[in-house]
DNA sequence: CAATATTGTTAGCCATATCTAACATTGTGT
DNA sequence: ACACAATGTTAGATATGGCTAACAATATTG
């Protein structure tokens, strides 16, 4: 019964990993630990982000996001800012906030993300 | 890309179909139709949440939450105002805020439920 | 440079939650 | 009461996203 991850998660996973480790080639088994997922589990998420062009590896298998990669991978992180801000705002604890808005990033209309942002924007 | 729906949203659907209808019973066919989905996904659906002793049936089809059924319908329910409500506070339409507020109720953990609530009810 | 350790992939499994087609049961109307 | 309509169930398919075991490829190290 444990969590599922989205594509979007692997992707903002390797930007955030990235972030982490200025200068750091992040590869699957970074993300496999990250996630505590299995090697096979991460390699077949791999092969689904690099089939639709969001990931590519370079000739050490070093995973890196493409344009559109970058672009989603951003936008799963600015929101998952905004949400575990918000929470974090309102008075849930940190770690419980950025875990929520982990899970609830994925399921929030345009329109519900830009209305939380101005509230985050007012208040952070 | 459809939505899934997870028990919690059956129980609720089978309260709030029952609050809308006063008197009427509501049954497989009323859940297929509110929801979109098949008589067999809904069949196999009420078969888990009978089994789970969280919905019975009576003698013609008719579906009832058990306590425990009833139990978390309600809280859902309540999720589902909450969070629908604070979304409509900062300015997301209502269809949008209600919409979000389904998909998002099943993720988040009690102490973002509670803080949610605290400020709902502040401004409700 | 060969042995070992690390990392990645493949094959095959499980579970969830939807679907259609076909069949079974129940309810309705003449 | 019989026929037809409505409802419910079963079987088998699809898709997603985890898993382990086994194998392959790559890196490290003595």
């Amino acid at each position: 019964m444990d969590k599922k991850q989205s594509s979007e998660d692997y992707l903002e996973r390797i930007l955030m990993l990235s972030r982490e480790n200025p200068g750091k080639t992040i590869r699957a088994i970074d993300l496999a630990n990250s996630f505590g997922y299995s090697r096979p589990s991460i390699s077949i998420a791999l092969k689904k982000l690099i089939d639709d062009e969001l990931v590519y590896l370079d000739d050490s298998s070093g995973l890196h996001l493409t344009e559109q990669g970058e672009k989603i991978a951003q936008s799963t992180f600015e929101k998952h800012e905004v949400l575990g801000g918000i929470l974090m705002y309102i008075g849930v604890p940190k770690d419980i906030a950025y875990e929520d808005a982990c899970k609830v990033e994925h399921y929030i209309s345009d329109e519900t993300f830009q209305a939380l942002k101005a509230v985050y924007e007012k208040h952070k």
